[in-house]
RNA sequence: GGCCCCAUCGUCUAGCGGUCAGGAUCCCAGGUUUUCAUCCUGGUUACAGGGGUUCGAGUCCCCUUGGGGUCACCA
């Protein structure tokens, strides 16, 4: 069975680029009947922010993805870190290191000077000694001191790191007892049960000293996915600068979570021309052997596109709901044109609403002497007479030899505020003769003033 | 700077030694629609550069260039 797992840090909220791992993770494990797991790292007890953490769970909620297992939050696991750091130093596989945060400073500094990779030296490795007063150790690992560490990456290829040039017997437990990041990724993925950990290639140059940690505690090593980042314009790692970042906006923005899912995937990910999925298909066709290997630029053009197809297969009571308008044949007439539930609101508003004020420029456009005349003996005609407004509008064209235009438009603008709008036919049918007539009136009445 | 990763249209991507280098989006043009942000049709645009290997290279290897990531008692 596929375990997998998205573990992010409560710092914020769930960034797009964290929902597009988590959604690989999910689609990859739920696939073929396993588990997605939801882990907070929080082991810095500064970064528990419950804030950060509940918009985090409402972000997967709104999307839809949730964790087949409670939360975990690694705060709330010190216990477990604990144990397996005394099972290291009982074995000999850690030590108590006394350096002092100064010494190590001091020793990096010297290093750096004769162009040396700054790396702890070992020097409390084998120590037998009577330890200095007055420093609180911190634990490190042993790693291997020769050789290097092949990650298998299913994404990358296998990719070798000599230890003389990234490894070092790192620290594994603070000073305060806190267990640090890659240990406890290590041994939460190991003791969770997770057989594979998809996650951004920042973590790439991590795996590494994770794996060191598998190997010293006889842990199976996952198999690794590590997904390309997601870039702006600028080809730079995505930040607030750029825009929508925060799940939870594409939502304030009025973006279907199925379109951004949809949108996402496709985003370091392919399955031949396909473009759009739906959740099942998403489900069957993902293959972590169809990632891509190289990062994507985030550009919403595409999302706009996929939100506006998913919007043709929603129901429209489900736009009325979405949009928090009422449900009516307005919908449907407006539908087509809209790629965001935002623009389903305002153009089924414009409708629905007497228009305030009318659109300068269209009314520059199309209301000038000839459009006034044309629209007056149209409204006379569906004010006194006993007449459709189909016959009348027909009639009208008819008698004064004009074409639709000239009094299309002008009524447009009077009906709704605009010369945009769906086919102002279907807009009068939709109104009412009642209504026509009335917004007519207003018009006149407000642009001769 | 050390280490690591990456490199096909503007963007997302297909391609897994022999293709007119395909699709989508965007943009442009034409058509339909009285308007239009819809719809239909068509079009412009790409293998970063240089060396190899091979009968043949976008595809394999090397170098250069460019971009990104990472180097903590942060996650």
């Amino acid at each position: 069975m596929i375990v997998t797992r998205f573990a992010p840090s409560p710092t914020g909220y769930l960034h797009i680029g964290g929902l597009r791992t988590a959604l690989f993770s999910y689609l990859w494990a739920k696939k073929s009947g396993g588990k997605f797991l939801l882990r907070i790292e929080d082991t810095d007890r500064s970064r528990h922010n419950e804030d950060a953490v509940s918009g985090i769970l409402k972000a997967f909620e709104w999307v839809g993805i949730k964790s087949d297992e409670e939360v975990v939050y690694q705060s709330e696991r010190q216990d477990i870190y604990n144990k397996y750091i005394n099972i290291l130093l009982q074995n000999g596989k850690a030590y108590k290191c006394y350096m002092s945060k100064d010494e190590l400073e001091q020793l990096r500094e010297e290093q750096t000077t004769r162009k040396e990779r700054p790396r702890y030296d070992g020097r409390y490795r084998n120590f037998t000694g009577t330890p200095p007063i007055g420093v609180e150790p911190v634990i490190r690992i042993k790693t291997p001191e020769t050789g290097s560490i092949i990650v298998r990456d299913l994404v990358k290829g296998d990719v070798e790191f000599s230890i003389e040039d990234n490894l070092d017997d790192f620290v594994i437990a603070r000073a305060d007892g806190m267990p640090t990041y890659n240990f406890v990724v290590a041994i939460d993925d190991a003791v969770m049960g997770v057989t594979d950990v998809i996650r951004g290639d920042d973590h790439l140059s991590n795996t590494p000293k994770q794996i060191v940690v598998y190997e010293a505690l006889g842990f199976k090593i996952p198999k690794f996915y590590h997904v390309p980042m997601i870039h702006n314009a600028e080809g730079k790692k995505l930040s607030k600068r750029d825009g929508a970042t925060d799940v939870l906006q594409y939502r304030e923005l009025g973006y279907l979570p199925d379109a951004l899912l949809n949108f996402l995937l496709r985003l370091g990910w392919s399955y031949r021309d396909k473009e759009l999925f739906s959740r099942n298909e998403m489900l069957e066709l993902f293959e972590p052997s169809n990632i891509n290997k190289s990062a994507s630029i985030f550009s919403i053009e595409k999302l706009n596109w996929i939100n506006g197809e998913k919007i043709k297969n929603l129901s429209q009571d489900q736009l009325a709901n979405l949009s928090g308008i009422e449900s009516s044949p307005v919908i449907d007439l407006v539908r087509d044109r809209c790629s965001t539930i935002i623009d389903i609101k305002i153009e089924s508003e414009k409708i629905i609403n007497q228009p305030e004020i009318y659109d300068e420029q269209s009314l520059k456009k199309h209301y000038r002497d000839d459009n006034k005349k044309i629209l007056n003996i149209f409204y006379e005609k569906i004010k006194n007479n006993n007449i459709s407004l189909a016959e009348a509008f027909a009639q009208v064209l008819e008698t004064e030899k004009v074409g639709m235009a000239k009094l299309a438009q002008p009524l447009r603008i009077a009906l709704v505020g605009v010369a945009q709008s769906p086919s102002v036919v279907d807009v009068i049918n939709i109104l009412g003769i009642k209504e026509v007539i009335y917004r007519i009136e207003k018009f006149f009445e407000r642009i001769e003033k």
